[in-house]
Parts: structure tokens; C-alpha cells; sequence
DNA sequence: GCCGCCACTGAACATCTGTACAGTGATGAC
DNA sequence: GTCATCACTGTACAGATGTTCAGTGGCGGC
């Protein structure tokens, strides 16, 4: 009876919706009926697959940072402009993968172990540009860069956290929207470069 | 045989418990029982005061938006060191009211109603600051002051809504002991006044 | 052909969820 | 005194939740 081809659903299919369900509704909020439902399969399909909730969870979780991981990785990029280039950068992880950091977004936010994982790499990243512009003299010399490598993260991801908010309240249209992203983008070079007050 | 005064029980004790426990576990993963238990209190009286989930989760937001509002209303302040007085004047409520600041960095990525009235607040303040520093010419001209504006907001609420996350990974302690709480805010005028990168 | 494997299902389970309801006992008005 | 009021409780209920289990049907290996 079932003509679909077999490929598509299953596995793919479930973390799929888990990824778009939890990331519009928040993880605790989304059950495995409603995941099961989205994704067409039947709940109990669910737990075959994954054992459970949390490993549902686990398994949205290492594909989400898979995908990220992997388009964030290439980093060839050194020198003056780095800041730039790791803006478009984001920009286009986002772009190609606007799933994926919708739900890491969420994730941050619930505590999973996967979005730890991805964390711990935005703010090595962030270290060690910062090490590396350091020893080329980009940088001022009396910031706190602890704290600097937090607003960094903060600048990318918490937009992806407030998206709901800041779709209802203040933008016009979908947050990874072209217009949105590259103004969103410019605007964290912009603050990042110069601040947003006058010298003197 | 209840020898507790009847004062310090109920609405209060209601409120505060689950203010505290929305805060760290999140609203729609924290049950009624929960905070009934947590209030030291029957699961039935948190509905005879409150109706039922949605009405404590509206009095939660009543309560933190009450106390941050009164907390954030004094803005006497204007002329070129607006931005250090706001600062210090953020950092002022979040020491005073530490409970209401964690419920509402929750309550923003879940979307209550009253969380969403912060936000407008937050928002039209920051345009007003805006427009104020604007017509003193204190502010760079060529800025996209919607974007600036959400991130002044994100500098602020991110690292509430990250807390647990921070307070893992990250920092020593609480984010919100004095030491922690100084340096967020000293990095947070730091960046918005200078940026971090050297000029040219 | 047969057989084992495995994705997949429907029905059932115990538990947790929010909520309704019929009370109880103390307090204050008269 | 009596009575109404009201904060507060224990119990019960219907529905949702995560999970279990005994199946079923199609596929590949032999």
C-alpha cells in the first residue's frame, strides 16, 4: 500500500520536523506526537528510531551542529578584513542552512548538550581570531576580551533566539530574509569596527 | 494547626515561586504542581487565585514587569554621558531585581505578553536615546539605527536569556554578582562607544 | 522458493498535566 | 451568638505525554 518511496521518510523525515517544531515552539513544548505527526510517521516510529525523547533530541542535535560545523569550518580567511569575511561568512551558513540555526537558536536557550557543543566552537573561534588580530595590531589593547568574545556570540545568535520577537515586533518579514540578514550583518561589522558614538 | 502567618502565604509566595522556577527551568517545562510545591502550598490554590496556568503566567509577567518598569522609569538623564548613566542604571535593577530580570530574559524567548511589553518599552526608550544623542550630533551619522537600537537590546537581555548557559561554560559564579555584573556592563559601553577594533 | 531482517504500525500502559469541585476552618460584620 | 466570606485543601477527572509491545509487510540473502 505505501507507494512512497522509502527513502524519504524515516529517519530524515523525523529529525526533520523535530528540527523545525522545536525550533518554533521550543523543545519542551513540542511533544513526539506532534513531531511524529509533522514528519507523517506513526509516534511509536519515533522511538524506534531514537529511543526516546532525548535521544530524538541528541539526534536534531548532532545534525544541526553537523550542518553548522561544517559550513562554519572553512576559515581560510586571515589578516584585516577577517572581520568582514567572518560576517559573510555567518551570513551564508545561515542563508544555506536557516533551519539548522533557527533550532541552535532554541537549543542555546534549553540547554541541549549539542548546542554546548556548538558554544564551546563560537567561542574558541572567537578567541582565537581574536589572538590572531591581536598579534597583527587590529585591535585595541584595553578591552576585556572575555567579555568581547561573548558579544560577539551574542550579536550573531541572539537575534536567531529573539527571532519570534523580533518578527512580531520590529521586522518586516523573516529574519534570514535576504534584507534582513545583510542589514543585520552590516550592522554588526559597523558596531564591532567603530562603536556607535562620535570620538571626543 | 497552621501556626504560619497567614500574610507571607499565598499570592506572594504563589508569584515569587514560580518566578523563580519559570526563570530556570522555563514556563512551559515548569508544571503547576511544581509551584505549588515550591510555594509550599496546594495546586488548587494557585487556581483559585490565578484561574490557572495562563493567569499565574500573566501575573508572573505583571509582577517582573512592574518591578522593572518602576526600576527603569528614572531617566532623568540626557547630554553626551547618557550612554554610562543608562549602563549603570541597567546594572542598578538588574542588582535590585535579580528574580524579575532572569523570569524576563525567559519570558522573551517564550513569548509572553508581558515580555513583549518590555521589549516595545526597551525599544522606543532606545529610539528615544537615539534621537536624543542624534540631535546633540553624539552619534555617528551613517548607522542603521533599527538594527542599532536591537543591539543595545541584545547587549543587554542575551546574556539573561544565555544565562544558565554562561554560568556553565563561561563565568565564574553568578552573572549577576557584582564582579561579572561590572565587567558585562563596562564591555557593554566599551563597545558601544569605541567598538573593538583599531581605526584604519 | 524460503527465511531473517527491519522499517513501521495500532493499541495499550502508567504517569503527568491542567483543572473542577465539594468541602473546611478561621476571620470579620452584625 | 450567627452568618457570610474567603484563603485554602484533598480528591477526582479527562486529556496529553512518553513509552512499551505484539504485531505486519516488504526487502535482500540464500
Amino acid at each position: 500500500m505505501c507507494s512512497v518511496t522509502r527513502t524519504e521518510r524515516g529517519q530524515d523525515a523525523i529529525v526533520g520536523a523535530a528540527m523545525r517544531l522545536f525550533a518554533r515552539d521550543g523543545i519542551a513544548a513540542t511533544s513526539l506526537r506532534e513531531v511524529a505527526k509533522e514528519a507523517g510517521v506513526s509516534p511509536a516510529l519515533v522511538v524506534h528510531h531514537f529511543g526516546g525523547k532525548e535521544g530524538l533530541v541528541a539526534a536534531v542535535d548532532e545534525a544541526a551542529v553537523g550542518e553548522f560545523g561544517a559550513a562554519y569550518a572553512d576559515d581560510s580567511a586571515t589578516g584585516p578584513e577577517l572581520l568582514q569575511r567572518r560576517a559573510e561568512q555567518t551570513a551564508a551558513v545561515m542563508r544555506s542552512h536557516p533551519e539548522a540555526c533557527a533550532y541552535l537558536g532554541r537549543a542555546l536557550i534549553e540547554g541541549t548538550p549539542g548546542s554546548s557543543a556548538v558554544f564551546r566552537l563560537m567561542i574558541e573561534g572567537g578567541r582565537h581570531e581574536i589572538d590572531d588580530l591581536a598579534e597583527k595590531g587590529a585591535l585595541r589593547e584595553d578591552a576585556d576580551w572575555t567579555w568581547a568574545t561573548l558579544q560577539h556570540f551574542f550579536l550573531i545568535w541572539a537575534p536567531l533566539s529573539f527571532r519570534a520577537l523580533l518578527e512580531r515586533e520590529v521586522l518586516d518579514g523573516q529574519l534570514l530574509a535576504p534584507d534582513n540578514l545583510e542589514r543585520w550583518v552590516a550592522a554588526n561589522v559597523d558596531l564591532l569596527r567603530d562603536g556607535l558614538y562620535r570620538d571626543g
